[in-house]
Parts: C-alpha cells; sequence; structure tokens
DNA sequence: GCAATGATGCACT
DNA sequence: GTGCATCATTGCG
C-alpha cells in the first residue's frame, strides 16, 4: 500500500478542519515491525478552556499537559478505569485542542486487532469505539506524548483516499451531558455511508 | 432485540 | 473520596 505522513502542519489549523480532513486518512501502528491499519472514520473536536466537555477547560494539569503541546503528538488517557481514549493534539502551542479519534475501518493487520480485542469475531466490533480500537491496535499511555510526525510506533497517514464534503455527517458529542451549552454542539464528525461508526 | 449493571484506575478536590 | 469523552455481560421479553 503506497501512502505519506501526514506533515506538521495539517494539525497546525482550526481543530474542527483537521477534524474533517481526518476522516479517510489511516490511523497505522507498528509493533515488532508488523503493522496494524485503520482508516478513520469517526471524529470529535475538544477545543479550548472554552469548551466545558474538554479536559483543558479547568486548566493545565498533569493529565492533560499533552494538549497544551506541539500540535501532532498523541494524547492518550485512560477513562473509567479500563479503556484509553486516543486523541491528536492540534492548533498552536499552549492552546488546548485535540480531536477524538472514535472510529475506524479496519484495513489491515485484522488477525492481530482480533488478537488483541480477546478473539472476537465480529469485524464491525474490533475498532468502532474509542476504548475498542485502542485495544486493538494496542494503544495506551506509553505512547502519551508521541509524535506522530515523527513516529516510532504510531502515525497517521494519507493514501489518496478522498472523501467528499456530502458524505460526511456530524452530531453532538458523546457522553458529554454534564456540559452545559456546549453538550449540544454538532462537533462529532463521521462517514455517514460508513459500516464502522460507534454509534 | 433492548435496558440495566458491573468492572476498574487514575487524576483531581 | 469522587467522577468520569466506555464496553461486555446479564437478564428480561
Amino acid at each position: 500500500m503506497q501512502y505519506f505522513q501526514l506533515p506538521k502542519i495539517f494539525f497546525e489549523r482550526d481543530t474542527h478542519a483537521v477534524a474533517k480532513d481526518l476522516l479517510g486518512k489511516l490511523l497505522v501502528r507498528t509493533i515488532n515491525t508488523k503493522h496494524i491499519i485503520g482508516r478513520i472514520t469517526e471524529v470529535e473536536s475538544y477545543v479550548g478552556e472554552n469548551d466545558k466537555a474538554c479536559h483543558a477547560a479547568k486548566g493545565k494539569t498533569k493529565r492533560n499537559e499533552v494538549m497544551f503541546g506541539h500540535a501532532g503528538h498523541a494524547y492518550v488517557y485512560l477513562i473509567y478505569g479500563m479503556y484509553n481514549c486516543f486523541n491528536v493534539v492540534t492548533e498552536e502551542i499552549d492552546f488546548p485542542a485535540a480531536v477524538l479519534i472514535r472510529s475506524l475501518e479496519p484495513v489491515s493487520g485484522l488477525a492481530l486487532m482480533q488478537k488483541h480485542r480477546g478473539g472476537i469475531k465480529d469485524k464491525k466490533k474490533f475498532t468502532t469505539g474509542p476504548g475498542r480500537l485502542c485495544q486493538a491496535l494496542a494503544i495506551d499511555r506509553t505512547v502519551n506524548g508521541n509524535d506522530l510526525i515523527n513516529p516510532d510506533e504510531l502515525f497517521v497517514a494519507d493514501d489518496g483516499f478522498q472523501v467528499a464534503t456530502s458524505a460526511i455527517a456530524t452530531s453532538p458529542r458523546v457522553g458529554v451531558a454534564y456540559a452545559g451549552d456546549h453538550a449540544n454542539l454538532p462537533w462529532r464528525y463521521y462517514l455517514k455511508d460508513s459500516d464502522f461508526i460507534s454509534g
């Protein structure tokens, strides 16, 4: 498969633009020279200290400091004690914003994904959901802060796959009802014709 | 099929 | 001690 890594400037733009442009791109995980690849089908934007649903809304902490750092870095955190969530940091340094990757379409390394997911048979459940895709690609907090532009283990790539603007749907974000006025913002983006959406 | 529940770790107050 | 940007399993129809 032919593809090229996305450059840093791709991630230094407006978070919503980055989120929409990430749809259809490839997430490539390298483990012991083996590749696991998924196409991004669903994302959410978390933007700045004014966004109450964003972890950075209450200022910089040890947990979220990666979001205040350079665009194109991985922000991985643990949720509900058992699941990791994978984000890509966007925009300028000291401006906390990121795109949460919620769902992927499996492209390559299906057998390894299945193994990481406990041997389940339903391919649609390998990577549909932020906790699931991290399990399938063996993403945990050891890659938190990794530079996805100059990666050792993980990067985002473009293989020329074209996504029509009309194929992108939006909706309110998931699991953020506590965020008041920010809970209903349509900052979730997904490919409406894909079978690989977390729902 | 669907709703309810339990598992579980870490950062933060 | 509390509260999560979740998922798999159970128990019901």
